[in-house]
DNA sequence: AGTGAAAGTCAACTGTA
DNA sequence: TACAGTTGACTTTCACT
């Protein structure tokens, strides 16, 4: 589908606040109420819109702790690739796992207590995976930016 | 605040769906709808549950292009590490940009349309930012996992 | 695509245990 | 900390422009 001036901004005022009553948004967006909802209902209908959730501040839920993982398999047998990444997903305290290019194969973000959670993480769960060749991790010292709003 | 195993499958619940009602989420909870709602104003009360947000499907929206983007600064001056925190953060292809350790100084996830797009961000936007050394970019092949949901 | 008004549903507040 | 009942506000539908 495509945008107009109005969709756009509706967008990005749901990427930001998803709490919003159609009638606040319908008074930022100079529409009647009626026509914000069937705007979103559009949205949501062709899939533009992913889903609602909430936000949970980690710092609050003893998850300080966030690392970048590089992982790089032993071989590039499909099989291999297939059950890394089947197992891999499965791990709650990965909450990125990309394919990506370079060195190495993939790029995961995992997000734990601490240090010693990170080192059980990486001992119990991580390097238990099968057909894992090398990992490099870099840990997250400060947080400069992070927002899930895509730019539109 | 501490979080009894109620608080903890609420938030699981929320953190994948924040449209449920209230009522909903009482039956999944065996708890009142009251309950439940005091539960939830809590959680926002203490700041744990950070934002209410629509989660946007980058492909329907013609930013199906990620990559990671290493950077370096040239030098570690407090006065340049602010400047480069400051512009980097402006820029709305950027949505996530963290300080790391290891032998690059920042690790930023950047989405944009295309290849050709992302040539221009370097050109134009990434590299016309001050005291920037040096820059290393992956690509993101495919998405294996993505969540924005914290285990608790 | 847009609107205003009607109908149904929910969030939010009150009382009480 | 939990519950049930009340009320105003909201979402959703409908008839119409």
């Amino acid at each position: 589908m495509t945008f107009d001036a109005i969709d756009k901004k509706l967008l990005q005022l749901l990427q930001n606040d998803s709490k919003q009553t159609n009638k606040e948004l319908s008074n930022k967006l100079n529409l009647s109420v009626t026509a914000v909802f069937e705007r979103i209902k559009k949205l949501e209908n062709n899939g533009v819109i992913n889903k609602y959730v909430a936000l949970v501040k980690k710092e609050k839920v003893e998850k300080s702790f966030v690392a970048f993982c590089h992982i790089k398999l032993s071989q590039h047998i499909q099989e291999y690739v297939v059950q890394f990444e089947k197992e891999v997903t499965n791990l709650t305290e990965v909450l990125e796992c990309h394919h990506i290019s370079g060195d190495y194969d993939y790029l995961l973000k995992v997000m734990v207590k601490d240090m010693e959670a990170f080192r059980e993480f990486m001992v119990e769960k991580l390097t238990n995976i099968n057909h894992i060749g090398s990992t490099h991790s870099m840990f997250v010292i400060s947080e400069v930016k992070s927002t899930t709003a895509i730019p539109i």
